[in-house]
DNA sequence: TGATATACTTCGTGTTATGATGTATTACAT
DNA sequence: ATGTAATACATCATAACACGAAGTATATCA
């Protein structure tokens, strides 16, 4: 899948994934898996910077001796993925002028 | 419209203002208006690098005793086009999971 | 005479995805 | 007991990219 259009698409995804229940980032990176690859380093600056645009937020929590670092979604994090859902008449109509054939006029 | 999508979405919409026929960089921007915004600046940039990639070749014609340079899709251009097209499966299948809304499970 | 539209170019900047690399523990097979 | 794969997170350097700002130059119209 394209590089750029992939870009746009990362955030929210990894918004999608914390939606439901809290997760951390092994995790999310599994879920996603069927959508949408991305390696570890990818995600962990996007869950910083999800972090700092206070989109979600971090708890730590031990699991089996090991520590894990559960990510919350936030207000502004649901508002994000609202916002995407209002976006997306745009990228249709955007699709639809890419893809539509050439009229003989 | 988010900046991040907007990137992925761009090249393809520079390739499709000139599929029919070709264009210039003014008339270009113009006719992408009604769908998404995009500076001399973006434009040019792109148009070079669609240019490095053999998406697109390049003629310099008189106009009003001004330069213009007429901008023409190649096999290439258009072949990336038609991934775009194939690619769509995979985001509306991003777009679903992400607008999903919770089921009860 | 001045403002606006047309037309293209260059530069610097901030954002971003990613591979490479590192640290550390648990689980399972040999 | 030893090795290997999976789990889990972190940091760094790099290259790609959109864009505002600023510049150059001509045509058009008030």
């Amino acid at each position: 899948m394209d590089i750029q259009l992939k870009r746009g698409l990362l955030d929210v995804c990894v918004l999608a994934a914390i939606k439901n229940e809290d997760s951390y980032g092994y995790q999310i990176i599994k879920e996603l898996k069927p959508y949408i690859k991305l390696s570890e380093s990818t995600l962990y600056t996007i869950l910083k910077r999800l972090e700092t645009a206070e989109m979600l937020t971090v708890r730590t929590a031990e699991h089996n001796g090991r520590l894990r670092k559960y990510y919350h979604i936030t207000e502004s994090g649901r508002a994000r993925l609202e916002d995407f859902r209002r976006e997306w008449d745009e990228i249709m109509s955007i699709y639809r002028y890419v893809t539509k054939e050439e009229n003989n006029e």
